[in-house]
DNA sequence: CATGAATGAGCTTTCATTCAT
DNA sequence: TATGAATGAAAGCTCATTCAT
């Protein structure tokens, strides 16, 4: 019995969606039970059904959605840096940490519930998230090659700034003792010049 | 119906040990039943329950051993580095990222299993990385009092350089292109002097 | 919203018919779902019921209106038989098979899912089989009146003939080695004259 | 908790397998509840899981036991006939219509529950089905041989007796009007010498 | 110390059906 | 006439845990 006058379906699925980064950066995808989820949406775990496929379903659209929209505006930020090797990747540490600041559930899933997903899903999850490491990768490469950053090993130097900047989203509080702005300039300032004096 | 004579309990309780961190950081607590860790160590479900409290218990224990080891252990590491602040911090960054990388399983569920932990469990868990956490700040304030550090948020700091040395187990393969001392070098190296040529 | 302008309803009633008859001969009544059937025929499963009551009052529907066709047409066939006894028995024989023959699927729905029928329905649904037996009946009496048939426990007969004929319907391929003809020629026969030399 | 002292789990296996019978011939496999049938045996649904793999599993393994220990007495009630082949023919329908009437459940389900296996298991059954009809196809075939049986089309011939006599199993009461011996006799008549007078 | 059998709770998913649009 | 969204019930199955043996 439609309990509700007027089209609602989208407001639904919009509705679990928000409901489901809640709640599996809460309890995690295999706590996560679909009445939990519905019931927090407010509805049955039937009606789930009209709108997601099936759970697995689910965690992997939050999750290809968030790579894809990550990946797409990081192209954006780093495009708009302009030539300079060292200002595009102060673009893109700048984007990377506000971007995963603004969406920091989804940051959690995409990157602890990978293994939660089938061979199929994670394969194609894996390839998404590897292409955004070879766009940092290629930044370093650029500004090592312009001798504007020192020569290191890139693949690591990236994974180890990566790590650094999501981790920020596992602490980070809006509420806390530091804006974003603040974080960034640390974060950027320690990536660049260390911590030595 | 005991099937060998004589008393392999002890080795039971390490083989359980051993199963449990593979599957739990394999596919996650809540995805490791128990009955695939029994079939895991060759027993039947119920005989887990000679050698284990309950399902919580045995990733409660995994958690505080390890947390418990990590703190002695780069206490020791720190000891020995003498009284020079950076040098301390580069026991501090060696040792973290070597105990790391020896105990990727542990550490990949002390970090990503926290949040199955009950309450009272997770409160403890909690504290003990607290503590740890608050090693390396002291570290870093001291190197800042000396002048052998720039100033900056060492709260921050601290956190950035867990969350980047860390993140190494999650992509380092033994067999890999680099070596551990490579991997310390190079970490050390960025965390102290950055990228910037 | 209508796809199609125009009325189509008693189409779509008409696949509905086609599809349940397809679906329930393959897959059984309780093994069919709603939404396979409209799937079938091209519909969402809601709109199925602007066709039928429910998915029970389908089935009674294609074995109620079975049990009358057969039921007619056997009395036909009978009746243009003439006097004979044995020329009305092969008539029944023969349209028997042929019928059921040409309704297969009708036939093995009205045979193995009356269990599925409510009592109400099933109650019915016996009592115009039941009475189909006894046309048969009626015609082996008549014939061991006259002599024309040996003696015999004629409602064992009876049920022994139908089994037999209907029993066809579970293997016969139109596309087979034997034309329907030739199935009427040897089931006769072997009613009649049984298989010793 | 187990409720009773004592090894009773091959008492529950058997009892499962008798409630199994009974409740798949009322109501048909896929109307059988797993939780109906452990309620009709006095436990859990999921204590059933103790005693058998899956429900479909369930299914195939009353289905293929029943057609092996069929094709097994048939072959000794042949053998026990000699070698006349009328005097083997008529012990292989004797042996078809008891062994039916005794088990009649078995008989349904295996005849009526087919098409609820699954692929790979119906292969089997009905690969076990068709080597029990060749035994009844090549009796014919002797007799015809042997001048003791007309020269017939023998795999309907064979059809056509299974399907009598298999059907005698739907409407057989032990308690009605007819012995066994006598249905026997009645059969064995028909199948023989025909109706015609 | 290990086991087979049992349990109650819970899981994801499907079902037939309803109803406002 | 058709639809999408909803529902309550129920499905098969798995879970951690217990306990007499």
């Amino acid at each position: 019995m439609a309990r509700i006058a007027g089209s609602n379906g989208p407001r639904t699925a919009a509705q679990i969606r928000r409901a489901a980064l809640k709640l599996i950066t809460r309890h995690g995808y295999e706590a996560m039970s679909l009445r939990a989820l519905a019931a927090d949406v407010g509805i049955q775990a039937a009606s789930l059904y009209n709108h997601i496929k099936t759970k697995q379903d689910l965690l992997y659209q939050i999750i290809a959605e968030h790579l894809d929209a990550l990946m797409q505006s990081a192209d954006v930020a780093v495009a708009q840096a302009g030539a300079d090797p060292v200002a595009r990747l102060r673009a893109f540490i700048g984007h990377h940490l506000l971007y995963h600041l603004d969406k920091r559930q989804e940051v959690f899933i995409a990157n602890f519930e990978l293994r939660a997903l089938e061979p199929a899903n994670l394969a194609k999850a894996v390839a998404q998230r590897r292409a955004y490491e070879e766009r940092l990768i290629r930044l370093i490469e650029d500004g090592i090659a312009q001798a504007a950053l020192k020569p290191t090993d890139t693949r690591i130097a990236a994974y180890a700034m990566l790590a650094m900047l999501t981790g920020a989203c596992t602490w980070f509080r809006p509420d806390g003792r530091l804006s974003k702005a603040e974080l960034v300039q640390l974060h950027t300032d320690l990536i660049l010049n260390g911590c030595a004096a």
